[in-house]
DNA sequence: AGTGCCGGGGA
DNA sequence: TCCCCGGCACT
């Protein structure tokens, strides 16, 4: 499918977590601009791809404490003049945010409302990188069959979507996780299997320690200042707005269907973990912790789907085993909630999780675990957790609370426990491992 | 396929 | 107001 423009993407982008990166990162000097400008020219859209490996993350670096310390890396952008110099690609352009130091300058002289609506060019000529041309996003639904019949009035609101540049939603934290760490999965797996290696980013998320998650959540909360800044009336709602057009409402009848194999594992009294800690509280996590805690959240709540911490009809949350990592996703809890029995069940099945990660048989197991024992049936799956949490209920094989509560968004908060990091490393690492094991003894 | 975020809309 | 779905972000 060619309908997606590839997004270019500054090849000298500096990431704050460049620590964490070790594949190289290259480096533009002023005065000596990348040679993206003339990069090939991608075969099937005719549109100039960056020279780069995609592996470099492309994120700006740049936080709006840190501006002014950290050598620009586009320096070569922009001139001591104040004068901008921005390089003119025709593509899509997806190194998100020129840095805080060009947003400045850009919106000082160029008001982000000024981005002209018919082009993924700003005024100064800079593709932004979350801009990309309408007709990019259009072929799919321009070839429909259906749209052998559409009316004018469809007509024109393509016109009018056309018009509109398609500005990219900023990415969050596990989309740059992934960004930064695909690469590094792909050469460890020899996997080529976009699901597979998500499959295993995704593990390796949970598997990250709150600090680690700390950080991609913090820039990614940046990410979305940023591009609040830079597109004050930008909405989420813009980016499939398309769908909008088809989209009526659905019944909730399914809920209970659903919710009961959603819950399956939970309702299984063998399964039964330490309910929450405010059993007098059937509230949903949002209703529980608000929005601004939304670090305790278990997973799905966090991805506004279902909550499986709340049981209907029992009134009252449990802390289920993740059925897909939600409280291994979870970020650490406030300082409010350090010692509260929610934390302890959490960490436990935390820490259970990267071991008891549901472990496919196919692919992805054969290639990375080939030694692991544990076949388990796909992920996401409540019924199918890993036996070991199911038939134990709990894991104790670490001290509840160990788990150093942090914030996503506020790194200050996290602290490091000894007690508890050195064991889930090493649980990070025994999924890490086997990775590389794999790398070339299956071929 | 993975997770996070957001808007819409049912209840 | 709560809750959940659908969709997008990337590869």
């Amino acid at each position: 499918m060619s309908n997606k423009v590839p997004v270019v993407q500054h090849p000298h982008h500096v990431h704050p977590l460049t620590p964490l990166i070790t594949y190289s990162n290259e480096h533009f000097t002023p005065g000596n601009p990348p040679p993206h400008l003339q990069a090939d020219v991608d075969p099937k859209t005719g549109i100039p791809r960056p020279p780069h490996p995609p592996d470099i993350s492309p994120y700006y670096p740049l936080s709006p404490g840190t501006v002014g310390q950290i050598p620009h890396p586009l320096g070569w952008l922009v001139p001591q003049q104040g004068q901008p110099v921005y390089p003119i690609t025709t593509g899509g352009f997806r190194h998100p945010y020129p840095t805080a130091l060009t947003v400045n300058a850009s919106m000082s002289r160029f008001p982000p409302h000024m981005v002209p609506p018919h082009h993924s060019l700003h005024t100064t000529g800079i593709p932004h990188p979350a801009i990309v041309t309408p007709t990019v996003k259009q072929e799919s639904s321009q070839s429909d069959v259906g749209s052998l019949h559409s009316s004018k009035h469809q007509d024109s609101k393509k016109e009018e979507e056309k018009k509109k540049p398609h500005i990219k939603k900023p990415l969050n934290a596990f989309m740059l996780y992934m960004k930064e760490m695909r690469a590094k999965v792909v050469a460890e797996c020899t996997l080529k299997e976009s699901a597979a290696i998500n499959q295993i980013l995704g593990r390796r998320w949970h598997a990250l320690s709150r600090e680690e998650q700390a950080k991609y959540y913090e820039l990614a909360r940046k990410e979305r200042q940023l591009h609040m800044q830079l597109y004050p009336g930008w909405s989420a709602r813009d980016n499939y707005v398309r769908g909008y057009g088809k989209k009526k409402k659905r019944k909730r009848e399914k809920q209970a269907g659903e919710s009961n194999e959603h819950n399956e594992c939970y309702l299984n009294p063998c399964l039964s973990l330490p309910p929450i800690a405010d059993l007098s509280a059937p509230k949903k996590c949002r209703a529980r912790f608000g929005l601004d805690q939304q670090n305790n959240w278990c997973g799905p709540c966090r991805r506004k789907k279902k909550c499986i911490r709340y049981i209907q009809g029992e009134g009252s949350c449990v802390s289920p085993p993740s059925s897909d990592g939600s409280l291994l996703d979870s970020p650490p809890s406030s300082p409010t909630m350090l010692d509260s029995p929610t934390r302890d069940s959490n960490s436990q099945s935390e820490q259970t999780q990267p071991l008891s990660l549901s472990l496919k048989p196919e692919p992805l197991a054969r290639l990375c675990m080939p030694q692991s024992p544990l076949t388990e049936s796909p992920a996401r799956k409540p019924s199918n957790l890993p036996a070991n949490i199911c038939q134990n209920g709990t894991d104790h094989s670490h001290q509840p609370g160990s788990l150093p509560p942090s914030t996503p968004y506020s790194l200050s908060t996290a602290q490091p426990s000894t007690s508890f990091l050195p064991t889930h490393r090493s649980l990070a690492g025994a999924q890490l491992q086997p990775l590389s094991l794999v790398t070339k003894s299956l071929e």
